[in-house]
DNA sequence: ATATGTGATGTTATGTTATTACATTCTTGC
DNA sequence: GCAAGAATGTAATAACATAACATCACATAT
């Protein structure tokens, strides 16, 4: 069982829906693709996604793609709510791919830069972009 | 004399006074801000703002902050077009102000990181979100 | 069973950010 | 002068996101 399917029992229908959508994605999607993809199950306005869309991101089930203005789901177990500044992304510019690692290493850093100016960090936007292994080797 | 100046004598007409509105704020601004502030220096359409910030950027005078969909002068003796992995900024949440932060360590783990998965990087967006010293104490 | 509160949903309209396409003007080197 | 390339002007449209308001579904207290 996957964990998409484990936390299912939760969601909402819209909210499963789009986070069906997102996992059977082999990348980041928009908003807009998301509801494209979604008509032939009812939907017809961009709110009916954006509001699953806040709640997945908020259950740690969906990462927003700042630099894409886009979604993935997320690849780990579980990202929870709590660790928003944990988490980076790689992404290949060629291929659209993305890869989302979590680093404590990074972590450290960012909170010891963080640190030294007397900022209180709530969120890192960690977003890598070039080009994976696959693309570079072709 | 500032750094913006000193470059000035480089920059197209259109360029110049978008500089100048961003290094006059005191924080990040969306392009159409801009827009407005040029209106009377006769600006009338995004895309000739949106031109002068591309080239901006490009210049290394100018950052986009993608989590915001905003603009930033840069705050460093300059950027150049060659380090865009070295740079990261904090946003505070409450007030709305942007450090910009160049760090050696941390481009050190994000380079490690990239390795480990034979990621290429060409960039890296990295955004810290949370409270300034200031609105941390207020 | 009814009332009421809360969260989710539906719908329309609108706001905000960014780009395409094409014409014109301004430089710069020859 | 004049050709090539950069910069600019303008209109239209695409892409992303939210506001405002009505309705529905369901839990639970009375």
């Amino acid at each position: 069982m996957s964990k998409y399917e484990a936390s299912n029992t939760d969601l909402t229908k819209n909210q499963s829906l789009v986070m069906g959508a997102l996992s059977q994605a082999d990348g980041p999607l928009s908003a807009y693709t998301i509801l494209d993809e979604l008509r032939e199950h009812g939907f017809r306005a961009p709110l009916q996604v954006y509001r699953a869309l806040e709640k997945l991101v908020e259950y740690g089930l969906v990462h927003r793609l700042e630099s894409l203005n886009a979604f993935v789901a997320c690849q780990h177990t579980s990202c929870g709510g709590d660790r928003k500044e944990n988490v980076l992304f790689a992404i290949c510019e060629k291929c659209g791919s993305v890869q989302e690692l979590a680093n404590d290493r990074l972590l450290d850093v960012v909170k010891s830069l963080a640190s030294d100016i007397e900022f209180t960090l709530t969120e890192s936007v960690i977003e890598l972009r070039g080009l994976c292994a696959t693309c570079k080797s072709n």
